[in-house]
DNA sequence: ATGGGTGCAAATCCTTTGCATCTGC
DNA sequence: GCAGATGCAAAGGATTTGCACCCAT
């Protein structure tokens, strides 16, 4: 299926995989244009917007912020710094039992694709800096 | 400390605290304007981002999809129609172990303050429409 | 009278779209 | 040669900001 990519969406996937970050529409145009650098920025909002409908990348919103995009498709939680905005991958698994996802999903009527959680608080980079 | 706010804020917040929905700043605005008509909608944003600041309510986001506002703050999680947008409230509690909680905040290096479930999936609406 | 709150309009910022051109098959 | 992809510029839409005015204290 990768195959029918193009190079411009070969190339953001690229950037998005090898990112640690959670990046912008903006800094995956900054990044990919080190490899493309003919590409446009429409054109990555365009190649965002097919591979997040492919799902192959995951968007990522809070409140009124820019959009991030994320290449890891599988299960995974974030944990998000209220004080600067860093968003941090939650490196352990947290396991919600099937059947309390099961009900709650009965509960609100939906059938459920996938779920995730979302921690809010100070990053380790912030606490430092309101310790001073 | 409701006391301070001013009749506008106190508006706006009347009108989140009596809505199921999770209104935009526009529908806000809408609501709003029908018991103070002379409002501005940047008041209206205004407001929004004291209250949040305030912790009086709360923004939802997706993507970059325009922000959702909420005026209940009690933990609660969400659902999410990705075919229609709707946001609906989980009707019943999830309840995550403390410790889990506390060890994946210590994963990932933040003091966490809250934290939120998600679900993403079709709602009702939406799975009839797709039987048809 | 005075300072914060507010309305209005303009500015900003992010994202999407139109369109002519280019590319890969 | 054609269909789809792309770049560029412009449009669109959401949110924020500047500023003069107003209002409650």
């Amino acid at each position: 299926m990768e195959e029918i990519l193009t190079a411009n969406a070969r190339a953001v996937l690229n950037v998005l995989r090898e990112s640690e970050r959670h990046p912008t529409a903006q800094e995956v145009y900054d990044r990919v244009r080190l490899t493309r650098p003919r590409i446009g920025l429409a054109t990555v909002y365009r190649i965002l917007g097919q591979l997040e409908r492919q799902g192959m990348i995951k968007v990522w919103g809070y409140g009124s912020e820019r959009a991030r995009y994320d290449a890891r498709t599988h299960r995974h939680d974030h944990a998000y710094c209220t004080t600067c905005g860093v968003l941090l991958d939650i490196p352990v698994e947290i396991v919600l039992p099937r059947e309390t996802l099961e009900q709650a999903a009965r509960a609100a009527g939906i059938v459920m694709g996938s779920h995730e959680i979302r921690m809010y608080g100070q990053c380790r980079a912030c606490q430092a800096r309101s310790n001073v």
